[in-house]
DNA sequence: CCCTACGCATACCGATGGTATGTCAACGTG
DNA sequence: CACGTTGACATACCATCGGTATGCGTAGGG
């Protein structure tokens, strides 16, 4: 077929977006491990040689996108920090969009769970600092200067949050809705009919609300007698 | 060499005890990816053969690593939980063991960074729910029940508390000593030589305690008025 | 004593990430 | 407008990996 092509960088972004676009999808649905990179250049359209023109390899793709996933997290998280006026406010705000944003299953598979694993840790880290965690050490600071909070520092105190906010997500995606994609059998299901607890049973919609309250409180409790 | 081989399955044991030592030193210091099954074997001293005979194969190894690693972690809590008598001690104690027990860079890599990856969140889910995570909502459970924690649903809970007990370790653990063996150089790194505030420091022991203090806060400020 | 079967070694296979080289059109230049 | 250059890919190829099929010696029960 061989594009008929119009100017030259116009060609050469569109491969890459269409590249980004189509790992962006897989990796998302299948995992960073389960897809091959044979599979991401045939939904593509193009060939190995354009992906490793445009990248430096499988990991350097997902890298890029996972910036990108990381971007769009942040500034929703930002827009909605920006739509309220007292700072306390920001800071519950942001949250709860960090928390509904998150959600997401193809942003979890990312950002969450491959990430960590394919970059490590420490790069993962300052991706997710750059993007969105730096905004809440932010927010915190200003509330501890203005005596809201009480004074503490505020690394520990972002890195708590961040992962609550993290995992929670996680258990929302995984509860609603529900019997994931991959996995297929578990086995050891050794019935257990009517537990009278429910341990982490598959939920409800309404778990989100009980999570953001739950989250609620635990900000609440941050602030100064 | 071909051991001399004491009574058979003493033999046996041996190989898949040996299997698990290796592969579980490799597994947390290079991490899944990076670590070849015959790496593995060879530091073992057996071949794939062994390995496939004792294991389904590479994914199945990893997950008995994990459980073993989770059950050890999950025996730490349990114990440092039982020294206390009163079960709001008995909580935070717990929690104060979870942390530093998770501490540990093996621990690490193979229980929070790999483990979601390699076995899918929700299988990752049940083995940790099953070790630690269980000890956690009984404990929540206990101490609603006893009115000394305000009435609320402890799933949501459950989740918050232990995503950030996760993340404050991860961070903990990267940021003493430091300086991580893989990743040598990073690029992009603009020059921020004086800050006016550290985003994110490479870090003090004292962080520990400061993450201690924040962790214990978080906790008191559940207890019902 | 023997022969089954268990514990493992050896040899082999397809698929995967990665590389080296080829090709053809766009673009600057005279 | 001819022309050589270069950028944007395609093609062909390779090393290594996880996984499998098969061979083989010895413990252990009959």
């Amino acid at each position: 077929m061989t594009r008929s092509t119009g100017t030259r960088s116009a060609q050469r972004e569109h491969t890459r977006q269409v590249l980004l676009r189509e790992s962006r999808r897989l990796f998302a649905t299948l995992g960073y491990g389960e897809v091959g990179l044979a599979e991401i250049v045939r939904a593509a359209g193009v060939t190995k040689g354009a992906l490793y023109h445009h990248f430096d390899g499988k990991a350097d793709l997902f890298r890029t996108v996972l910036e990108q996933v990381q971007q769009e997290v942040g500034e929703q998280v930002a827009r909605a920090a920006e739509a309220e006026a007292d700072p306390w406010d920001q800071l519950t705000a942001g949250c709860q969009a960090f928390l509904t944003a998150s959600t997401d299953p193809d942003i979890q598979q990312i950002m969450l769970i491959d990430g960590p694993a394919v970059l490590g840790w420490r790069a993962w880290r300052a991706l997710d600092e750059a993007a969105s965690a730096r905004h809440l050490a932010e927010q915190l600071t200003v509330l501890i200067d203005q005596g809201v909070i009480e004074p503490q520092p505020v690394a520990p105190l972002t890195h708590l949050l961040s992962g609550a906010m993290n995992e929670a997500a996680l258990w929302l995606a995984a509860s609603k809705t529900t019997t994931g994609p991959t996995e297929p059998a578990d086995a050891a299901k050794p019935a257990k009919p009517a537990g009278p607890a429910k341990p982490a049973g598959p939920a409800e919609p309404t778990d989100l609300a009980d999570t953001q309250r739950a989250l609620s409180r635990m900000l609440r409790s941050l602030r100064a007698e």
